[in-house]
RNA sequence: GGGAUCGUAGCUCAGUCGGUAGAGCAACGGACUUUUAAUCCGUAGGUCCUGGGUUCGAGCCCCAGCGAUCCCA
């Protein structure tokens, strides 16, 4: 070592302490950044090869180890000394990986390392490994990626351990991790600093992996259906198909505002239209509203049509995706949800609008005046405003938050849906529903109306008391154009990609699922 | 938009009545070749979110701002 006195680094910051171990990792002659490492298995794997690990007696005789459950109470040392004399033989392994936990033992280190797949103790001993890389040894810091050759074996107290022959520096990493086994706790610092979320905060990284897999088991779902997926545009002249708020743009050659879509439908319709029979779009819709656990300004949006079709097909069709999705993440039918839990057996619940407001409220839903009165009773504003705005309302605040779930509820008030058929035998009566889980809307489908002249004048019509921004109703005279092109009768559904994830991984938050959700800028940058 | 709570070492958190800024982990020096959040001895480390105010004196009290979390609209 070094002529340098004991206190030479005393007082230094975690951080310095870093940047000095870099520069001798580059004095050693090694790149600190590291370079393509070949060959590595990952750790999950290695871990699965655990059976290949022998005692080997003098005579050559290989025995199999104890069960890892009989280990947890026999040291191996005492059963080693009962087969007789022999050593502990595995495979040749090759691994890399962050290292997340240190235990200095002077002479002797164990290192655990984590790749995506797991984690795994390395055995590092100074005589085992040589002088030199000893010395490359002694500037690793907790967060480093490092590579390692060595044999697969077990401790003395049975230990799955990779037993060091080299270690390889494969990437510093300069900024201290966070408190082990606690990790970062400060809502806003994790959002800020994903990587260090991920990286370091126990389940994460596997919550942003199991919405993947739910994401890519929403398309293989569709796609065994037959169903095929499209991009629409982004960038919309008319903010359509949903009731919201939209961010506004601009277009500078063109010189025209431009919104961010709210919705996937109208265009998707559009290409029904053309012939495209089953199609959907899984992608960003963006909403120009407030922020809370259960809303992000964007977040990702399934909407899927099929010609031929009617809200019924749609409820088995979303019952499929929900349960596909479990079965992907590798889940349970029954799942927690806090200190409650979620029961997606199917088939779901299904339950009338009106049905559930007699239960909810006691008021007979038919009885316009006594659901005004109810209303006004709760403190809502009632006058001048449409019957069915007035009992939405109601619905909302007294029903919605109450649904346990899962359930459809289906058949709603015509009026409030301005782009579903009507039933045949009751024009104020949507073929509409909407699948509610613990009080949150996850699912909304329609019979799709594809009567033009129908379509036209609920366009036209504003209803009572409801502001534009509200409504669903806003004019796209081209769309109205498409359907008198003839539209197949359809069922459509949509999906709150972002609420199933939530419901599939039991997060109260949608921050806890999307990756970078939106937060205010950083001051002082 | 309204209300409540919070912001202290790299991380997690204490901080009493307004009177010299604390712990654990991480870091640094030392001991240890079978440890499991290793252990033991020692050392260093602070823009108490920002700006004002009250006070002999403010991490603490008051005002404003910034940011966050939760609830409500």
């Amino acid at each position: 070592m070094t002529d340098a006195s004991p206190n030479d680094h005393q007082g230094e910051s975690p951080e310095a302490s870093r940047r000095r171990k870099l520069d001798q990792i580059i004095a050693l002659g090694h790149d600190p950044w590291g370079h393509r490492f070949d060959n590595r298995t990952m750790i999950g794997d290695i871990r699965a090869r655990a059976t290949e690990v022998k005692y080997v007696l003098e005579d050559g005789t290989e025995i199999d180890l104890p069960a890892e459950s009989e280990l947890e109470t026999t040291p191996l040392k005492q059963w080693a000394s009962e087969q007789g004399k022999g050593k502990l033989n595995g495979p040749q392994v090759r691994a890399a990986g962050r290292i997340v936990l240190h235990r200095d033992k002077g002479k002797l280190q164990f290192i655990d390392i984590e790749d995506w797949t797991g984690k795994i103790q390395l055995f590092v001993g100074q005589k085992q490994v040589g002088e030199e890389n000893w010395e490359l040894i002694q500037c690793l810091d907790l967060g480093d990626l490092i590579g390692i050759d060595g044999m697969l074996r077990r401790t003395q107290t049975g230990e799955l351990s990779i037993f060091a022959e080299k270690i390889h520096f494969l990437t510093k990493t300069l900024d201290p991790p966070p408190a082990k086994h606690v990790g970062l706790t400060d809502p806003e610092v994790r959002q800020r600093k994903r990587y260090v979320d991920l990286a370091w905060n126990e389940g994460v990284r596997d919550r942003f992996l199991d919405r993947s897999r739910i994401v890519k088991s929403v398309r293989d779902t569709l796609q065994k259906q037959d169903f095929v997926e499209i991009e629409g545009p982004t960038l919309h002249s008319i903010a359509g198909g949903a009731a919201a708020r939209p961010f506004i743009t601009h277009h500078n050659a063109l010189d025209m505002e431009l919104y961010m879509r709210i919705a996937l439908e109208l265009h998707l319709k559009r290409l029904m239209v053309g012939g495209m029979e089953r199609v959907f779009e899984l992608g960003r819709v963006y909403r120009n509203e407030g922020i809370s656990p259960k809303h992000n300004p964007e977040f990702s949006m399934l909407e899927v049509y099929q010609a031929y079709g009617d809200y019924e097909s749609m409820m088995d069709l979303t019952e499929a995706v929900i349960s596909d999705a479990i079965q992907a993440i590798g889940a349970s039918e029954t799942l927690p949800w806090g200190d409650k839990e979620i029961n997606f057996s199917t088939p779901f619940e299904r339950k009338t609008y009106d049905e559930l407001f007699r239960t909810h409220t006691g008021v007979d839903p038919q009885d316009a005046a006594a659901v005004k009165t109810y209303a006004s009773e709760l403190g809502f504003d009632v006058e001048g405003r449409h019957p069915d705005v007035i009992k939405s309302d109601v619905f909302e605040e007294k029903v919605e938050d109450a649904l346990v779930g899962p359930i459809f509820v289906t058949d709603y008030p015509a009026s409030i849906c301005p782009l579903t058929k009507r039933k045949t035998d009751n024009p104020d009566v949507a073929e509409r529903f909407e699948l509610f889980v613990h009080g949150m809307e996850v699912a909304n489908a329609y019979t799709e109306l594809n009567d033009p002249d129908l379509q036209q004048k609920l366009f036209e019509t504003q209803l009572d008391g409801m502001s534009e921004e509200d409504s669903m109703a806003k004019m796209d005279h081209d769309f109205v154009t498409a359907l008198r092109n003839g539209m197949p009768p359809a069922g459509g559904l949509g999906i709150g990609i972002d609420r199933l994830v939530m419901l599939l991984t039991n997060s109260q938050t949608i921050r806890d699922i999307v990756l970078f959700p939106l937060l205010r800028a950083e001051s002082g940058n």
